[in-house]
DNA sequence: ATATAAATCTGATGTGCATCAAAAAACCTT
DNA sequence: AAGGTTTTTTGATGCACATCAGATTTATAT
């Protein structure tokens, strides 16, 4: 299937082509470079021609060889368990790394699948290493990417053991919201690139369990909901109600009336 | 504090203090390291006096400047949920370093206790950033422990989404048993360095229900416990009641006589 | 458009584990 | 060794969420 289709159609392989002038680059592996080491780091990306829904980037046990930055659409990391079951790990935004946990084997622990059209950039590990040789700043970056993802683990670790279902969904939502304002866009209206069954898989929770406490969200006027479009009417609760502060430690507003 | 204290008490500076002759070298971050090399690393690292049960390494929110690697004893890293309860994060062993993920921080996100009497290397984090400019075998290395690490969290958070009270616990107790045996020590037989309480703490479960599975293997004979003494005694029941194959893929025998 | 499949939602029922309570054992302290 | 504290174990009860079943909506194909 992954022949030569797609040939001329209007991806611009001219446009945003180059990390200098990439939108994402301030939040991606670039951070923290100048313009002429981004210069180096882009000469050896190569940019790939768009997933579409439902192919995938790399398959569990895959030669690693590369790692991935998504540039558009999302990406979602899952694993099988022994009983053949799907077991989501990650969801993957605009900006952020794929790939990293398959460093010290020589193949990927998880598949990467494209939760809608995607374009991504793709890194050979190999010579990103051979860079970072030369770059120290680059260095330090990588390192920074896998430590965060190392403490949003242990948040998702602490989600699954300790919070109900109403915390996780909560939690979840907010946690996209801050990832999407990141990002330029709307913290408070985007739309799910993920279905409820990959939402109950990624928290641990079941499909009827997501919808239900996305109705009761809606009943209590924290969100509004049409399919796959998610509103939040009232931040401030629904932060709360996911506990954890997460990222910076915002000055919390006491005006929350639960009821 | 740290001042010139614990001259010449009965903890041997001489023995074991250098990476060379240390037994863990191969399983540390040394590994891979050609002799000279260790020997640079060596001189970066400081050796602190033992922990006694309960003192901490680092608090969460101190700032973040060392690594460790534990030499002998062991860790617990937690952290404090908003609603003020303890999160149990990970356990250390010996030879496994500490405090990655503080990387991307101005400080630690977990706090360090030692959960008994317990030595570490101490290595402070910009000299091994220095280092490793210089070594690309430990450069490879760091970024390998990290990314082990990103895998050990994505198995956690399947047995915590996925995984019911026994399955937890038969994966606790076989994946230290993997940690020990690597470390040369019986895999069947061993000391839990931590309670009930941190066990269910970490696997997601109560006190109450780590108890009585303990004494469920006990009676289905997989395990014999005393205190905090456990004995394996059919570890093909208790793997593949664990479910996921864990490590390497082992060969498989199927004698397993559940009932 | 209509047909068919897939996803989402809602309700009814069941269960695995948390919680509560209290005894038993292990661990300190003096 | 006695006393007190903490940890571990065992039993009884309750509940949050899973599971099962079916209705409804949305997506995909023809």
């Amino acid at each position: 299937m992954p022949k030569g289709q797609l040939k001329g159609i209007c991806f611009h392989p001219s446009k945003e082509t180059k990390c200098v002038t990439c939108s994402l680059s301030s939040l991606c592996l670039p951070i923290s470079l100048n313009f002429e080491d981004i210069d180096q780091l882009d000469k050896i990306i190569k940019r790939r021609q768009p997933l579409k829904k439902g192919e995938h980037l790399f398959h569990q046990g895959d030669r690693f060889d590369c790692v991935y930055a998504v540039r558009s659409g999302s990406i979602k990391n899952y694993a099988m368990t022994n009983d053949g079951e799907e077991q989501i790990t990650n969801f993957h935004l605009p900006s952020e790394l794929v790939g990293m946990d398959g460093i010290d084997c020589d193949t990927y622990p998880v598949s990467a699948k494209a939760l809608e059209t995607t374009t991504v950039c793709e890194i050979p590990f190999s010579r990103l290493e051979e860079l970072a040789k030369e770059l120290p700043e680059l260095r330090s970056q990588i390192l920074r990417i896998m430590s965060r993802e190392l403490r949003d683990d242990k948040q998702m670790m602490m989600l699954l053991s300790k919070k109900n279902a109403e915390q996780r969904v909560a939690t979840f939502l907010t946690n996209l919201s801050t990832r999407f304002k990141r990002r330029g866009y709307s913290p408070y209206t985007f739309r799910l690139p993920m279905s409820r069954n990959e939402i109950g898989n990624y928290l641990g929770l079941a499909v009827e369990t997501v919808s239900r406490v996305f109705t009761r969200f809606q009943n209590n006027e924290l969100i509004a909901v049409n399919g796959k479009e998610v509103h939040i009417l009232n931040m401030d609760d629904l932060s709360e109600l996911a506990g954890l502060p997460e990222q910076e430690p915002r000055h919390i507003e006491v005006n929350a009336s639960t009821g």
